[in-house]
RNA sequence: GCCGCUGUGGUGGAAUAGGCAGACACAAGGGACUUAAAAUCCCUCGGACUAAACAUCCGUACCGGUUCGACCCCGGUCAGCGGCACCA
């Protein structure tokens, strides 16, 4: 009988689906776990193989869960906000609600046709009024806390989405969505001050366990450096320049500052600059760059000194002249530096460019040819002469510095505030009025959701202004506050708004007072785990933090981190080992392979094909093995025998494949997983036959990667039940090991021979026996034995000479 | 430039408290079954030397070190991937 995978995986579906086997339950008593994958973005072109691999890891450790008998909570939903749908919107004329409608009707089936175990009572949708509605709810908490703020500054825009970016979605200079080169514009955006929060962002990787890569991607990102904050006052004027460093151990060596152009010292001091229009002429030349530009011109220094503002090194005492030049960031620190030339590459580029000083205060480099960087012994510094070592020397500095009241210890982070805000129709509207006597006014929480207005234009303005500005019903309204005529704000939320509390909302997903009961929440978070692309890990990662942060210290959740553990999977590569795209032409649709090969080989290939966390690319003929091995899986209910125990052929083999399983599903090592019970197989083709227990747990073992053909099988086996409701396998330790080992003899390292000893046997017991052995007596005989190295239940090693 | 990861047969990959390198698959070759093909089953499968086997030697990117013993630890080099990037 011949295994008819669409038939069985259909009817088991169909099976799941009627009795909602895969429902969280509410019973708060029993332990709980909460797996948490990624929700995908509705595209047009459907589902790939990367989003199976995705949701394939965790699906195996939710399904062994239940069997194991917790209370699971394995969520999906939709992060439908977004360009691309808007995008084909405009191209096609139909309405943002309706692509997304298709667009998650599309995944669902693919979704179902996998046989994931997806809770599909608590599905979310990011788009929905009743789920965005409690996403303007966190927003105005936040404004009302003082997280919100407007700011006109420099933004990344995108000429050709006609948005406004975040320093995350221009990174490199490019949209992260059209990929166009960004220009710089000035405009009044809405952020989210996340940088309140750095701190406490980084301080909380300590209570969670994250992959080590993934941990070091966020201290990166957060960016947190520890230095001095130092003022140099302003030759003839009552005027200090602040400066930040992380080196006040080179102080001595200071001869000149820079600061960024638009630091407000030149606007101060305009009428007693000399050469102003230089300055200004250079200013506008660095605002037409790019960050992009700005940021490749590394080699190339450029700057204008200032005529007519010379600071004082407070160290020495002596003039330094002070510099505006675009190397120095105003965004970052205080926008002005204290340079070192010495021992500062950027600062010695410089000041070999214009001619200036350059004083050795550390030795050990040549800094006739370049700067050194490196540590050694203080020169030509007053206090700190002699001192070797970097930290004595700061630390000696910064007393020093406290002592005379010219500066102190400080930190900074490179992480920036958030800009929360997009131009374009399809997104969360941002509930703020604005009143032209009250200011910035919230929309009251009553009056949520703001709802996004129908509308048949979604054309953005060509200014960068959002498509809700060009409605009139929309716009003019009263203030909540006064009363009197008010217009609304027209921007929109970006992306990431609706992906940073989406886990709330699981636990919870049809509460109407609130985003998630407080009962739900205490029982349900920390989502256990959490496991997604690596590229989230800088941004969707440390938003949801943040949002999660928040909602902790005004009391609405009740952990202070959202998620306990997180991991990330590897990309799929396609056929070509290149990574799947349209545009390369190389992306595997998982409905082609679940037609052709069935859903239980593409689930057990996307695991097998190689370490979880590692990319790797497609092979068609490699899916064939895993298909070849449900087919003989299938096919031992010919061989099954009677038998309510594990035979003494293979009552060991069990055991260590149970263990193996068991243990590399907790570390994500599934290729190892299915290996074992692959060799496992063979071995029982081997034997011939096996018994009902055998058979009944090696079913249960796989089940969750191939549950369809394992669920099946368990019923015509006639076990009982259906195996979803049964008990997880167990494993007895002392099961695993076999009374005998074979011990590696090595001569010189080398392997010469191998011999069978009882386990646990002791030293001199294995060099007995291994000199017992004919191919060692042969080669030690006339030869002096220098060592001999027994290690029990591994090896004997014998040097000779 | 800085930080991190990776480098093992024809291919995907196994193997780390330092102890038999190549598990498990794929591809390839040979055979069985078949009118034939597919499917299935059996055998071979890192390299050199061999007609073949035994034996021997070489082999985990490259060079060196520690060790009785190194894919694994240490120092250096190269290559690929990812992240950050004039961050003071």
């Amino acid at each position: 009988m011949k295994y008819d995978f669409s038939a069985v995986e259909s009817k088991w579906q169909k099976y799941w689906d009627e009795h909602g086997t895969f429902h969280a339950s509410e019973d708060h008593n029993k332990k709980k776990f909460y797996a948490l994958v990624e929700f995908p973005y509705p595209s047009g072109a459907g589902m790939h193989v990367g989003h199976i691999k995705a949701y394939s890891g965790l699906e195996v450790v939710s399904r062994k869960r239940r069997l194991q008998g917790y209370n699971v909570l394995f969520p999906i939903g939709f992060d439908a906000y977004g360009l691309p749908t808007e995008n084909t919107a405009i191209k096609t004329g139909v309405h943002p609600r309706q692509v997304t409608d298709n667009n998650i009707t599309k995944f669902t089936s693919q979704l179902k046709r996998v046989g994931f175990s997806f809770d599909w009572d608590r599905v979310v949708d990011t788009t929905e009024e009743d789920y965005y509605k409690w996403t303007q709810w966190i927003f105005l908490k936040m404004f009302e806390n003082g997280l919100v703020f407007r700011d006109k500054t420099l933004v990344n825009y995108c000429p050709s989405c006609k948005v406004v970016l975040s320093n995350e979605d221009s990174q490199g200079g490019k949209c992260d969505i059209c990929h166009s080169d960004i220009v710089q514009k000035d405009k009044e955006v809405w952020y989210l001050r996340i940088t309140e929060y750095a701190d406490k962002l980084l301080q909380g990787l300590d209570e969670v366990d994250y992959l080590p890569n993934i941990r070091l991607q966020q201290e990166n990102w957060i960016g947190k450096s520890t230095g001095a904050f130092v003022n140099f006052s302003i030759k003839e004027q009552d005027e200090q320049l602040r400066i930040y460093t992380t080196r006040p151990d080179t102080l001595y060596g200071v001869t000149f500052m820079v600061i960024a152009p638009e630091h407000p010292i030149i606007e101060k001091y305009r009428d007693q600059i000399a050469n102003i229009d230089a300055l200004d002429a250079y200013k506008a030349e660095c605002a037409k760059k790019s960050e992009f530009e700005r940021t490749q011109l590394v080699k190339d220094k450029t700057g204008v000194k200032i005529e007519g503002l010379t600071a004082i090194n407070p160290i020495t005492e002596k003039e330094i002249p002070v510099y505006v030049a675009d190397y120095v960031m105003m965004g970052y620190g205080t926008g002005a530096i204290m340079a070192v030339p010495a021992h500062d590459t950027r600062d010695y580029d410089f000041a070999k460019k214009f001619g200036i000083d350059i004083i050795e205060v550390i030795k050990g480099g040549d800094i006739s040819v370049e700067a050194y960087t490196g540590d050694g012994e203080m020169v030509n510094s007053g206090v700190l002469n002699g001192i070797t070592n970097k930290k004595d020397a700061i630390e000696k500095m910064l007393a020093f510095l406290g002592e005379k009241g010219i500066g102190e210890k400080g930190v900074q982070f490179k992480m920036k505030d958030w800009a929360f805000n997009r131009q374009r129709y399809w997104g969360e509207p941002i509930p703020i009025v604005h009143c032209a006597d009250c200011g910035m006014v919230a929309v009251p929480y009553e009056e949520l959701p703001l709802r996004l207005p129908p509308v048949d234009n979604f054309q953005p303005g060509s200014d960068g202004e959002s498509p809700l500005a060009k409605i009139d019903s929309f716009v003019n309204c009263k203030c909540p506050k006064c009363g009197k005529d008010a217009k609304r704000e027209t921007d929109t939320m970006p992306q990431w708004a609706g992906s940073s509390w989406y886990f709330l909302r699981y636990c919870d997903n049809k509460n109407n007072d609130c985003l998630a009961s407080r009962e739900a929440l205490d029982y349900w978070m920390p989502v256990d785990w959490y496991n997604g692309g690596m590229e989230h890990v800088t941004r969707h990662l440390i938003y949801s933090r943040f949002w999660h942060k928040f909602l902790y210290d005004i009391g609405e959740v009740t952990t202070s981190e959202p998620y306990a553990k997180r991991t990330a999977q590897g990309l799929i590569l396609g056929p070509d080992g290149q990574k799947m795209s349209k545009s390369r032409g190389n992306v595997v649709d998982p409905n082609d392979v679940v037609a052709e090969y069935g859903a239980d080989t593409l689930r057990l290939y996307v695991l097998f094909m190689g370490d979880y966390e590692q990319a790797a690319p497609w092979s068609e003929s490699s899916m064939k093995g895993c298909k070849r091995f449900l087919d003989r899986v299938w096919k031992l209910q010919e061989k099954v025998v009677d038998g309510n125990e594990y035979s003494d052929k293979l009552r060991s083999s069990m055991h260590k494949t149970i263990k193996k399983v068991s243990e590399d599903i907790e570390n994500l090592r599934f290729n190892t997983a299915i290996a074992a019970m692959m060799g496992l197989l063979n071995q029982i083709d081997e034997i011939g036959s096996l018994t009902k227990a055998e058979y009944r747990d090696l079913l249960i073992m796989l089940n969750p990667f191939a549950p369809h053909i394992t669920e099946e099988l368990y019923e015509t086996m006639g076990f009982g039940g259906v195996l979803n409701e049964q008990k997880w396998v167990e494993y007895d330790e002392a099961l695993c090991v076999d009374n005998t080992v074979e011990i590696v003899v090595q001569i010189n390292g080398k392997v010469k021979a191998h011999f069978d000893a009882p386990l646990n046997s002791d030293r001199e017991t294995l060099e007995k026996m291994a000199f017992e052995l004919p191919e060692v007596t042969k080669i030690t005989d006339g030869k002096t034995i220098v060592k001999k190295i027994a290690v029990p239940n591994k090896l004997v090693n014998i040097v000779v000479k």
